[in-house]
DNA sequence: CCAACATTTGAGCAAATGCTCAAATGAATA
DNA sequence: TATTCATTTGAGCATTTGCTCAAATGTTGG
């Protein structure tokens, strides 16, 4: 019984219709990546902290650093890391840098997983 | 007593009320944490995958497997993940363990995340 | 210019992650 | 009962992650 379409590696496939019928209507592999890369970014409870802070309002570095408790380089990583996402950006203000949130839709993001979390009580 | 109410280890802070009062609308540390590993759960494409076709259809692990292109044993272990986080549930038919979706919300968030990566084209 | 300070950056390291491989388990069938 | 097959599980391994530490940048004020 070997009515196989693609390179499936040899796995048995128990309902080839299903499978296709499905594959049709995933996205794409890159896509399926910015959507990993989307989860990713806010997978740390750091990151989590620092987005949700720059929801209320903007803050320089080290007032984040106190904020979440960590040094002040660590928070400097991240908000690099954040930043080549394009979730925050900054400005300057003297020495300081202010960071603010440069994306909406995260701000909808974490709340609808805030639901999610509370309604697993 | 005094203004120093927190162990920040000596990080400089510029504005101690910003820091507090953001600091009092953040969730806990608890909090905090579920809504990382939430979000840690989508963090990876092959899980993102699995969820995706189990929102369209329940599907068996060979089936899985050869729609995401993945060994048998490396969808085992990510289903094992999503069992534990009570993202996914099974019922068995003979041999085969049919999986599906145990969450509706987790649902929402892909697709919220979906329209996020779109629009930033 | 120089000193002080906020921030950034790179290296290094321990812990976490996601896969493969081989073996174990559980259920249907000869 | 013995065998076959779908699935699960544990161990091992390469890669990634998130931190610390030390040093570099960049900006303000003496």
């Amino acid at each position: 019984m070997g009515v196989e379409t693609k390179d499936y590696c040899s796995i048995t496939i128990v309902n080839l219709e299903k499978v296709k019928t499905v594959q049709q209507q995933l996205p794409d592999g890159e896509k399926i990546q910015a959507l990993a890369d989307t989860f990713k970014a806010l997978s740390d409870p750091t990151r989590i902290q620092i987005l949700m802070a720059l929801a209320i309002e903007e803050m320089c570095v080290c007032d984040l650093a106190a904020l979440i408790n960590l040094s002040v380089s660590a928070v400097s990583h991240q908000l690099r890391l954040l930043r080549n996402l394009k979730l925050v950006k900054y400005r300057r203000e003297g020495k300081m840098a202010y960071y603010s949130l440069d994306d909406d839709h995260i701000e909808v993001l974490i709340h609808q997983a805030q639901e999610h979390v509370n309604e697993r009580a």
